[in-house]
RNA sequence: GGAGGAGUUCCCGAGUGGCCAAAGGGGGCAGACUGUAAAUCUGUUGCGUUUCGCUUCGGUGGUUCGAAUCCACCCUCCUCCA
């Protein structure tokens, strides 16, 4: 029988934290972060990482586990996620997956296995290079040639997902299509509930979203990101792409107004919550729990209990 | 008071007589997503009974077969002179 697992998913400012929280002091849980930018360290005040407080004493796995010049990925994620979920439930323990990135999160409970990666990078270079001199057409045909179906499927002008197609197909031999298809014919490592958070009304969100970014602005989050750069942290590593800091990253290194940044970051932020929504609405068996325009803490914590009760945790 | 310049679809901004419901960008909306995913990519964006009709380019009137584009007056904003 599959493990169950709980997750909290919702677009960012939902408060998953504190409702993952929440449930696990009332049903001995541990939360495993599933978040693509909280696992760097020194990164705390941008992604808004759980504070000691926040986190009132409920152990929190996959938060820091690497450094913002380190190259992460799904693949990686998945690896140590699963580690740590095997762990808290070897301690008889409720695992609840906490975080908005959907692809972590499905790809975890899924069990997904990714096809192999070139470490050395070269076969990747290669293929950018080409990308950019002969141009996304010429890649997708030479695609068709071994793959037709994902070329069908993919655009000319995405660059990512065409390279990293022919770079499974040199570095394996087989193709992406296939290798997808033999993943998803695996049956799920972990069987969860999922409690989807959001708003009844976008503006709401959109409220809490700016609240949130003059809050991090208020906490120093220029500050933060100033440090980071300062310690050698290259602007192009995965760690700066994220939302918060390539803004102010640019206006440090640019004409420094930082104001003008702390609105990029709103509108950047409200953006990819939309994001957000678009992947965690195609999961029809998740529960979705709503945020009217005045949050009543004490009514989504009942609503997410009946819903713990319902399949038994 | 005088001399110039400008007012375009949610925003910025092209467009100087027909091919203009109007380039492009932004924003919005919708979608995708299997080793960078807070990333990346796509579609769409006046209204409707949608291979056609209607309303739109500061306002009103005019010229013309035909106007966002030309003319007159008016309104608003900007710059310069007084």
């Amino acid at each position: 029988m599959t493990p169950k697992t709980l997750v909290i998913t919702g677009p960012t400012a939902s408060g998953k934290t504190w409702l993952a929280v929440e449930l696990a002091k009332a049903h001995n849980g541990e939360v495993v972060s599933a978040d693509s930018m909280q696992i760097y360290r020194r990164m705390d005040i941008g992604t808004a990482k759980p504070t000691r407080e926040e986190m009132g004493g409920v152990p929190h796995h996959m938060l820091d586990v690497a450094d913002p010049e380190e190259d992460f990925s799904v693949a990686r994620y998945v690896d140590m996620a699963a580690r740590c979920v095997e762990n808290v439930l070897s301690r008889g323990r409720l695992p609840i997956l906490a975080g908005g990135t959907g692809l972590y999160i499905d790809s975890l409970l899924s069990g997904r296995t990714f096809a192999a990666f070139d470490g050395r990078g070269s076969l990747r270079e290669e293929l950018e290079t080409r990308f950019a001199r002969e141009g996304g057409q010429a890649l997708l045909t030479e695609l068709a040639q071994v793959d037709p179906d994902a070329a069908a499927r993919l655009h000319p002008n995405d660059a990512k997902r065409i390279i990293r197609a022919l770079e499974v197909w040199r570095t394996t031999g087989k193709t992406i299509t296939r290798h997808n298809e033999e993943t998803r014919a695996l049956p799920p490592r972990y069987s969860a509930l999922t409690l989807t958070l959001d708003f009844e009304r976008r503006e709401d969100m959109w409220e809490r979203i700016d609240r949130r970014v003059d809050r991090m602005m208020a906490d120093g989050l220029a500050e933060e990101v100033r440090a980071l750069l300062d310690s050698g942290v290259p602007e192009r590593c995965t760690a700066m792409q994220a939302i918060g800091y390539k803004e102010m990253a640019c206006a440090l290194r640019g004409d420094g107004d930082v104001r003008a940044a702390a609105e990029e970051i709103k509108l950047r932020s409200r953006q990819y919550a939309k994001r957000q929504r678009t992947w965690f609405r195609r999961n029809r068996e998740a529960k979705s729990l709503l945020w009217g325009p005045v949050p009543n803490f004490e009514d989504v914590l009942h609503r997410s209990t009946a819903f713990l009760e319902e399949i038994g945790i």
